[in-house]
DNA sequence: ATGGGCACCTGGCTGC
DNA sequence: TGCAGCCAGGTGCCCA
């Protein structure tokens, strides 16, 4: 579920929880995730202070002394702070328990969610190593965007969701950075010209950007640490819209299949 | 190398 | 009311 802006909104909202604080214990209460949690995880992380909060891609980056927490919220996935005493609820997977009395809880129903340490150069873990730019990065532009898909016959809203080309946009921002640059999902990557691989580049950041500031997109499950959902479903184009009017034009916005995955877009505001 | 399809899993909604 | 069928914010892997 969680895309780029869910998952920044996670990060911003445990940190001030997290940073600084030292893990007592770590408490699998389900190891069958994405990948089986490994036995090892708990004692290895024991007793280790979080020395920085980040993020790569839709993957959460805690830093610990000797090394690094590698957790993803899959599609239903989310993290809670909640005082350690607080009884657990259907789903909770994982505690993180803090020196504060407090926990970081990870909730996930789906389990397509993961957790892994590596003492390593984060980066290069198998998970992240082949992962291209961040959308914020300088080194996503126009350019960079117009040489990778130059030859590639896939279709534009594909190409945006693999993360070997750019990655945090999922399946509702690339619907929504595709509507504000006025291209059509369905559209062959090679036949996007410069002009509009410009305005791509462009809508992706605002869009990820404006989803950040409203705390993300709340369609089902999604909530933020506080447990609220997130509010830019508001201020969707097409996601989720269609038979209702464009937001720009009034036509009806339209709905298929991509790739085994729903795509919106307006006829009229998008070629 | 590229592209297409499947798998992993639970819960909520729809329609019979 | 019950239940089958379908759908859902991700992504690694296998196959042609």
């Amino acid at each position: 579920m969680p895309e780029l802006p869910e998952v920044e909104t996670t990060r911003r909202g445990i940190e001030p929880f997290a940073l600084g604080r030292k893990i007592v214990r770590l408490a699998v209460h389900e190891p069958r995730l994405r990948w089986p949690v490994a036995k090892k995880l708990a004692h290895e992380v024991r007793g280790l202070r979080i020395r920085a909060v980040g993020r790569r891609a839709k993957y959460l980056l805690l830093e610990l002394d000797t090394g690094t927490l590698i957790l993803h919220l899959g599609m239903s996935g989310s993290l809670c702070v909640v005082p350690a005493t607080t009884p657990r609820r259907a789903h909770d997977h994982v505690d993180i328990v803090l020196d504060s009395g407090q926990t970081l809880r990870f909730n996930d129903p789906r389990r397509f969610g993961s957790l892994h340490y590596t003492r390593g150069v984060v980066a290069e873990h198998p998970l992240l190593a082949k992962l291209a730019p961040e959308p914020f990065d300088a080194s996503f532009n126009a350019d960079y965007l117009c040489r990778i898909s130059r030859k590639r016959r896939v279709a534009v809203k594909l190409l945006l969701m693999n993360s070997q080309l750019v990655v945090g946009v999922g399946n509702i921002y690339a619907s929504e950075a595709l509507f504000r640059a006025g291209i059509r999902p369905k559209r062959q990557a090679r036949s996007i010209t410069r002009a509009e691989a410009v305005r791509l580049v462009g809508a992706v950041r605002t869009v990820l950007r404006a989803a950040i500031r409203a705390g993300g997109t709340t369609l089902r499950d999604y909530v933020d640490v506080d447990g609220a959902p997130g509010y830019f479903s508001q201020k969707l184009f097409v996601y989720e819209r269609d038979g209702q009017a464009c937001r720009v034009c009034a036509t009806a916005i339209r709905h298929f299949n991509q790739g085994q995955r729903s795509s919106y877009y307006c006829p009229t505001c998008q070629k």
